[in-house]
DNA sequence: CAAGCGCGTTGATATGGATCAATTTTTCAA
DNA sequence: TTGAAAAATTGATCCATATCAACGCGCTTG
């Protein structure tokens, strides 16, 4: 059944070998969740891993006022787990229906322990996620609203192409107010930053979530930070 | 040597066995720097890990037209080369003299693949950290200008009292203008807000550089984004 | 000791994005 | 298909923080 699933190549499944991969699978419960379900919540105790095999889900904090950062949107392929030690860093949502592979994380760790290329696997990823936290923070902490709508699409066009999709015509499952609480800003700026992107000829926007990238070059040099158009 | 020093039982060198401790002691190469010096710039080959011992560094990144962001300080007992794979993501600058034990990566790479304590060691800190940068968007994301001083100050604090120096009192060896890049604010902005927390009772500030906390109740309050004075 | 300079503070003003407030568009249930 | 609710857009105004500017203090250097 693993062996069949589509985002194997995308997930830590991919660098174990046939045993592991057995093993792995005898450890793993399907979760199904609907559009707004939550998965864990921030500060619970973090006894479970997850690996994302469809959907969206969205990784966020609250203040106790009610401010809210998603600090991330998971695809498929993505892993849930890294981040959290004892208990849950974020909370996490599905945007839309979303369905997981579910670990025990004591099982997973003995897993782990044994296979070296998965603890190593993992390392990476970890990686990876603190390189891209970093990126983010320049953007949080330096770019104008402009700039960091552009990183966002810019952001979302390169994970639709890690999943083979196409990257110039991006779907956004969330919502404005998802996309401004994760950027910083809010709703009203993100819709109009989208307006002006488009009045620029830099993107189109059909049906509120579908993103056609028109200018890819210009917008990149946005995202980067080059001051221009 | 190694079994001497002073940041031993902070760092990844205390989940080695002696065996491992003495191979790990024959990599090092140690290295000092003066103020301004820099270690390794953003993007340049990542051919090297450092373990720092003594002083403080800042991690950045920069935007092309010179906008800054400092998405670290780091202390000793902290480890550099966790979060870059190919190249860094970060330049490494030294705030005041530094000192530090340098690893060429393949080796230490080869060393923690023989020794799964080491792994284990630094996947815990990866976690630590993408824990902590989360929170660090958070922060970027959704405070306010008093609430960003207030976790800056708290934060330093809490690393200090790691370092068991008091966390009442707090030495800043940056510059106004790094905890400005660090906060995502101006010069300006951290200096008032430093001046209004001083008048409202919550911190002293001396010399320029040393930072008393005088209701750690509050500003825990404030950091924490409980809106109150 | 004086001059110069880097750094921090404080003040005055400007502005990007937030907030408040309608409208319009989309979604979805009946 | 229709109507109501939710989401998105657009407009008007406000405000937190940036920007521009002046000043003062403490070090360094001649």
């Amino acid at each position: 059944m693993c062996a069949a699933c589509g985002v194997r190549p995308l997930s830590m499944c991919a660098s174990l070998d046939d045993a592991g991969q057995a093993e792995l699978e005898a450890l793993l419960v399907p979760v199904a969740l609907m559009s707004g379900d939550i998965l864990f919540d921030e500060g619970a105790t973090a006894t479970q891993s997850f690996n994302l095999t469809e959907g969206c889900l969205k990784l966020y904090k609250l203040l106790p006022d009610g401010r809210r950062f998603i600090t991330d949107f998971l695809y498929p392929g993505d892993f849930l787990g890294l981040a959290d030690q004892q208990a849950y860093a974020c909370t996490a949502e599905a945007v839309g229906a979303a369905r997981l592979c579910k670990f025990e994380r004591k099982a997973l760790d003995n897993l782990v322990q044994r296979h070296s290329c998965l603890e190593r696997h993992l390392l990476d990823r970890a990686r990876a996620e603190l390189s891209d936290g970093r990126e983010q923070l320049l953007m949080l902490g330096q770019k104008t609203a402009r700039e960091r709508v552009a990183s966002f699409i810019m952001g979302q066009s390169a994970k639709a192409k890690q999943r083979n999709l196409s990257a110039t015509t991006v779907e956004t499952p969330m919502r404005r107010a998802d996309i401004a609480d994760h950027l910083g800003l809010t709703t009203e700026t993100v819709s109009r930053t989208l307006t002006n992107l488009t009045n620029d000829g830099l993107i189109g926007v059909e049906a509120g979530r579908r993103i056609i990238i028109r200018d890819a070059v210009t917008l990149a040099a946005l995202a980067a930070g080059h001051e221009a158009a």
